[in-house]
DNA sequence: CGAGCCCGGGG
DNA sequence: GTGTACGGGCTCG
């Protein structure tokens, strides 16, 4: 029997000696008249046996004669090492040649029969003098990139579905398994995919998040099922929307609501307390108990493809199973009857339900997609509004449990925000799920792993994918030892053209279209070409400023190729949504979007300490060459009559005076006739009014630092002046949690009176506040700090404030196990912070330390603000630093 | 100044 | 899961 699968999850299993990879995801059509009874576009599990293997080094004293080769034959045949009471063995081998740093030569590719059989073996082969390779490649990603069988991508099976008690879906057993031709895709109508979105709110007096203590007060769900035309038109309209617009939002609502009656789209708030409400969506049930085996009903109903939210992978889940796991529910998800599986105590946060893909929105955008939003954090309500034209509901979330407690009506309000939440996670991963797609594609990673690695991780794994195709052996991931060495290294990053502070008009602002690929590309920079015996003495081939260092011109090499591959690609690409139908638009754009993303990460690889295919003087060569080409372009443009007020690697800011646009871009195209391959300098944009401000002494150190080992540094800080007179601010780091209340909330309202243009009440509500600290009347509860002790007290090498304070706790008979948050105030005295951290409850109103907390926390708070307004923060602080009230404040 | 440690997101 | 993020900022030593 055949038929028609798209993969979304994957996972192996060990079943009697043989290893199955377990393929969770949907039938689409069939493909054969036997089986008419499956129903169409069904989930269903395949399962498929698989190899895994790794590779070792043929040394001269093994290829030797056949006596050797017996020995060999002899040895791994008797290997066999107990690894969790399975015995761990070599089931076969065979000589292959394979490409390896850019020379072809002779290994062992070794077959094992069970996946963490692998490292054993190898650990094993090593202690006799065999190097190993590829021996710590995640099987599932092995697989994947060995069968092309990416996730969402359609694929054939031949087998049969058998009867199988342990899993919750039909089970199809394949023997053979291959992915879909183009031609026989497009015959294929979309794939139709259920997404559910969760979100849970949960009791939190002050602030406090402890999964302990505080119970879950409502869960909010929000369905979709790809498969309605509704839902389609309601995605054209969300994408018209802009703004916020609350009326449009409750149309969207209804119109879901209506959607209800017809098919699978739904939303629902799941609450344990009665309270007057005129909500539709409300389910009230008995308890909390009686709410998490609710939520479960619901899922295991509604049968989701994935499940989805926003940061549910380090709070929602985690909270669900810590409170099942009280109330002794099983939260067995699991295609496979497992349970959910979920800690947010563990090193590594993440949320599995096996045969489920679980997508945390939050990891997409904070690894992934974030490099395209201007915004600087990564909350929902900053994400969602820039990516959907929609805010949160307002509503005061830290006044929910007195809502809650008093049975309040106004607990409707916190239902209609929860399902909200619950609703934007949903329309971020349905508008975000074709650039997942893409991704996942081009690295050929499952899903799961391509939205939660770093970029770095995720450009190995193109190379490692491609590696396959040109026969490439992968270099090992280096040992924290040699991690170490490498980070030791460091060399110079991108020219920086420090900007003299002041207001300038009529900037244009020039770049280089992706430089750092492009570099590479031109100049054949990777670690198989650099210092190749072949191009040794050719002329002017050396690196800018390094003559010792040069890369093979003769021929391209595996890494500079299969960027320039991306690359060119992407051109294509660019070239055909010219010419498409809106209707592909959208897919085209996502696949260009994660090609470049991937491009624009190589020069980060290429100087990443935990990179397999490692190249430090390909990194400092890149940023050599870089520099090269954009102070020749500055040259250029103060040859031409232009003044330069600015540049930062890539990027040159041109004043244009009297002269006029066309001229400067004029000298673009003189720019442009002159530089190798792929290499392009672009007109980006031309702004009325721009300020620029010098770095702090700090702030340049750190950048400097940092730019070393980045591909780009930090995000800069700016203020440009747009088209519509509005001012955009860029570059403050946001208050975090070890922050007093009084940062946070001095910060907030700062900033909303700058943005709004009330520059005056800003500065006078510094003043005031400033005043207010000094003179001893802040109230103590806005001067406390919170920081989590992460292990037990005496395990602390450094001791800090949060360490002094508790021990005093535990003096005191507190317990202070690992994830307690300690609460402290610092007060006036001459020593160390510690020394003046007293507990919350020991410090008297008046008793905290104005001068620390005007240093440590106001004005650190406000400071990048100030400067990026072009008040000078010394200035203004610099009398209240030493005296007390500035001068400027009285 | 280097090393050590915590933060993000979530309520 | 053939595993353990990461870069920035503060504080101590």
């Amino acid at each position: 029997m055949k038929i028609i699968f798209y993969p979304l999850d994957y996972q192996y299993k060990v079943k009697d000696e043989q290893v199955l990879i377990y393929l969770y995801g949907k039938t689409q059509e069939i493909a054969s008249q036997e089986q008419k009874n499956t129903p169409q576009s069904q989930k269903i599990v395949i399962t498929f046996p698989y190899q895994p293997y790794f590779y070792a080094k043929l040394n001269n004293s093994i290829d030797k004669g056949d006596s050797n080769r017996k020995n060999i034959a002899d040895y791994f045949q008797k290997i066999n090492i107990d690894v969790h009471g399975r015995p761990a063995k070599i089931t076969a081998w065979k000589e292959v040649e394979k490409e390896f740093l850019g020379k072809k030569e002779k290994f062992l590719q070794i077959y094992a029969n069970f996946p963490q059989a692998v490292p054993a073996l190898s650990q094993e082969l090593e202690s006799k003098g065999l190097k190993c390779y590829e021996k710590d490649i995640v099987f599932i990603q092995r697989f994947i990139r060995d069968t092309g069988l990416w996730p969402f991508s359609p694929l054939e099976a031949e087998g049969e579905f058998i009867s199988d008690l342990s899993l919750r879906l039909p089970l199809f057993s394949a023997h053979a398994l291959r992915t879909l031709n183009e031609e026989e895709k497009l015959k294929l109508p979309p794939l139709p995919l259920r997404i559910i979105s969760l979100d849970i709110e949960t009791y939190a007096r002050e602030r406090a998040i402890d999964f302990e203590k505080n119970p879950i007060l409502m869960i909010g769900l929000s369905g979709v099922d790809e498969n309605n035309k509704e839902n389609d038109n309601n995605e054209q309209k969300n994408e018209n929307d802009g703004k916020n617009n609350d009326e449009k939002d409750n149309d969207k609502n209804n119109n879901n609501k209506d959607n209800d009656k017809n098919n699978n789209s739904f939303q629902k708030v799941i609450t344990w307390k009665t309270f007057p409400n005129n909500l539709e969506n409300l389910e009230v049930v008995e308890n909390e108990a009686e709410m998490i085996k609710r939520f479960k009903e619901i899922m295991l109903s509604y049968q989701p493809d994935i499940i989805t939210g926003y940061f549910t992978d380090g709070f929602d889940l985690p909270y669900l199973k810590f409170r099942a796991d009280k109330f002794n529910i099983k939260l067995d998800l699991g295609t496979d009857f497992s349970e959910l599986d979920a800690s947010a105590n563990r090193e590594r946060k993440e949320g599995r339900i096996a045969g489920l893909l679980h997508l945390d929105m939050f990891k997409f955008v904070r690894n992934i997609f974030g490099r395209n939003l201007k915004t600087d954090g990564f909350s929902l309500d900053e994400v969602s509004f820039e990516l959907l034209g929609h805010r949160k509901h307002e509503v005061d979330i830290s006044e929910l449990y007195s809502a809650w407690d008093s049975n309040s009506e106004k607990l409707a309000d916190y239902c209609r925000y929860n399902i909200h939440d619950a609703y934007l996670a949903l329309q971020l991963c349905h508008k975000l799920l074709p650039d997942i797609r893409e991704l996942t594609e081009i690295t050929g990673l499952p899903a799961f792993d391509a939205i939660r690695m770093s970029f770095s991780r995720l450009v190995e794994s193109y190379i490692l994918k491609r590696a396959i195709e040109y026969n490439v052996l992968a270099p090992n991931r280096p040992s924290s030892y040699e991690i170490n060495s490498r980070r030791e290294e460091s060399y110079e990053g991108g020219f920086v053209f420090e900007p003299q502070p002041g207001l300038y008009e009529n900037i244009a602002v020039f770049d280089f279209r992706s430089l750092y690929p492009s570099i590479i590309v031109s100049h054949n920079i990777g670690p198989e070409s650099f210092r190749c015996p072949c191009c040794k003495n050719i002329k002017n081939n050396a690196v800018p400023e390094r003559d010792d260092y040069w890369f093979c011109q003769k021929e391209k090499k595996f890494t500079p190729l299969i960027l320039e591959e991306l690359i060119r690609k992407r051109m294509e690409l660019r070239k055909a949504l010219k010419i498409v139908q809106p209707k592909e638009k959208a897919l085209l754009e996502a696949r260009s979007q994660a090609l470049k993303l991937l491009g624009n990460s190589f020069y980060g690889y290429l100087g990443f300490s935990g990179a397999r295919w490692y190249g430090f003087e390909c990194a400092r060569s890149t940023t050599a060459y870089a520099r090269n080409y954009i102070k020749a372009t500055i040259q250029k443009a103060e040859d031409a009559g232009f003044k330069v007020c600015y540049s930062d690697t890539d990027s040159c800011f041109l004043l244009l005076g009297d002269k006029k646009l066309d001229e400067a871009l004029e000298f673009m195209k003189a720019v442009n006739k002159n530089l190798p391959g792929m290499m392009e300098l672009e007109f980006e944009s031309l702004y009325p009014k721009g300020i620029f401000v010098a770095l702090k002494n700090t702030e340049k150190k750190q950048s400097e630092k940092s730019n070393k080992r980045e591909e780009k540094g930090a995000k800069k800080k700016y203020a440009l002046l747009d088209t519509k007179g509005q001012l955009k601010i860029r570059g403050f780091e946001t208050v975090r949690r070890n922050w007093s209340p009084l940062a946070k909330e001095l910060q907030e309202k700062f900033l909303n009176l700058i943005l709004n243009g009330k520059k005056e009440e800003a500065l006078e509500y510094l003043r005031q506040t400033v005043s207010l600290l000094k003179e001893g009347r802040m109230p103590k509860k806005k001067m406390i700090i919170k920081t989590m002790i992460t292990r037990e007290i005496d395990e602390y090498a450094s001791i800090g404030p949060q360490v002094v304070v508790a021990r005093k706790m535990l003096e005191r008979g507190y317990p202070v196990p690992p994830g307690t948050m300690i609460e402290y105030i610092i007060v006036r005295g001459s020593n160390l912070v510690r020394d003046r951290a007293k507990l919350v409850e020991d410090v008297k109103e008046g008793e905290y330390d104005a001068e620390y907390y005007l240093n440590n926390q106001l004005i650190p708070a406000v400071s990048s603000i100030l400067a990026v307004l072009g008040y000078n923060e010394d200035e203004i602080f610099s009398d209240s630093k030493q005296t007390g009230l500035g001068s400027y404040f009285k």
